[in-house]
DNA sequence: AGTATGTTGCACATCATTGTGCAACTGCAC
DNA sequence: GTGCAGTTGCACAATGATGTGCAACATACT
């Protein structure tokens, strides 16, 4: 308490803050942006960046975090409830994670290339596995029709998202619908039938 | 034909060869490789690889030509011939492209990245656009049913093929399997009822 | 006013990568 | 063997990014 007598943040805490997000922007959109980069897009000088985080990694490990707790929170918040039915776990997740859908992306893209995150993935496979379950047992119940094993399955969902967040980026996809509609073609893909997809999602997000 | 007296190409023709296929492969893995690690790679010193091509983004170049020039063959593969059908058409197309899944994956990876290529992506649109008339056609005659727009869809058929390919990469799928695979999830993500693609694919892929 | 915290604008060393120049070497063809 | 195309192994300059040090400065809190 000895740094924060009043209500406001510090504007440390708020340049520390708008770095992050800033961060988020440019390496989502160039996954080797430069620090100086960074810094310029936060109105700020590359040496501030440096007064925050002692390096790159830790900025990109910072950020990682709270993609994984974002995720991970978003995806848990679908499955959660008694319910039973596989379709209607993947719809709502689905749903759930659209929501935080910058992070989420950004985790995949950063993780497939810096050598020093690859614990971040290891971190990030229990909410894969998570996944996987479900459609494991959509596949078993008969819920879901696919030539694909779960964990292929599973990876063309994750990319699934990706497109669509490119398409809503682009302007292919109004925003207000994307979400319903990606948790509708997931299901598609996953064989549930379109009308029963639909009415499902419908159904969810009221 | 005064440098080629036998009927083998000079070890010149086969370093170049082996540079560019090498470099396919180094720069799927990690699209920022260095001209060390590709030359290493090709079993040969960087200054080797200088002397085929004067610089980065002219062996990138023609790794993005030979690709362009084989997904778009294999797409003309797959949409041509009297095929009045989309579903059939996706179905051709996709069993096509799978067969030079590596060379497309590149393109696109690369095309996200380099600033000097964007032109390669200006001259792969063709492709691209034809695709989308296709799905276009499909939504419109009610084979497809999907609240995605054209576009979107194809965005999602793009990043669904690049998923199955690191499944494959990864073990999840058998490589034989892989091709029909894709292509009946695609129609199912499409809107395909999964026991109509299935029996369309197995019907072309005899 | 005084103080602490944070920001700025340099300067600097370090490092990796790119592209080039050149001399020496290796095979293969004639 | 002589010559030639291509390869190799340096050395080199140029560039851009990272991380650090330090003095000057701005702002808010006391």
């Amino acid at each position: 308490m000895s740094a924060m007598t009043t209500g406001t943040t510090s504007r440390a805490d708020v340049n520390r803050r708008r770095i992050l997000d800033v961060a988020l922007a440019e390496l989502l959109r160039d996954p080797d942006a430069s620090m100086d980069q960074i810094a310029r897009a936060a109105g700020v000088v590359r040496r501030t960046v440096y007064g925050h985080f002692p390096n790159r990694e830790a900025l990109i490990s910072t950020l990682l975090d709270g993609a994984v707790e974002a995720v991970a929170a978003a995806h848990a918040e679908g499955t959660e409830g008694a319910t039973e039915d596989p379709a209607e776990c993947v719809a709502r997740s689905t749903l759930a994670v659209w929501r935080v859908a910058d992070r989420y992306r950004i985790l995949v893209g950063l993780a497939q290339r810096s050598v020093t995150v690859q614990g971040i993935r290891d971190r990030f496979t229990p909410v894969r596995e998570a996944a996987v379950q479900v459609l494991r047992r959509g596949l078993e119940e008969g819920v879901f029709a696919s030539p694909l094993p779960a964990p292929a399955l599973a990876y063309v969902h994750e990319q699934m998202l990706f497109a669509l967040m490119e398409a809503v980026n682009d302007g292919l996809l109004a925003p207000e619908e994307a979400g319903r509609s990606a948790a509708v073609t997931l299901l598609a893909a996953a064989g549930v039938p379109v009308a029963r997809a639909t009415a499902l999602v419908a159904e969810l997000s009221d």
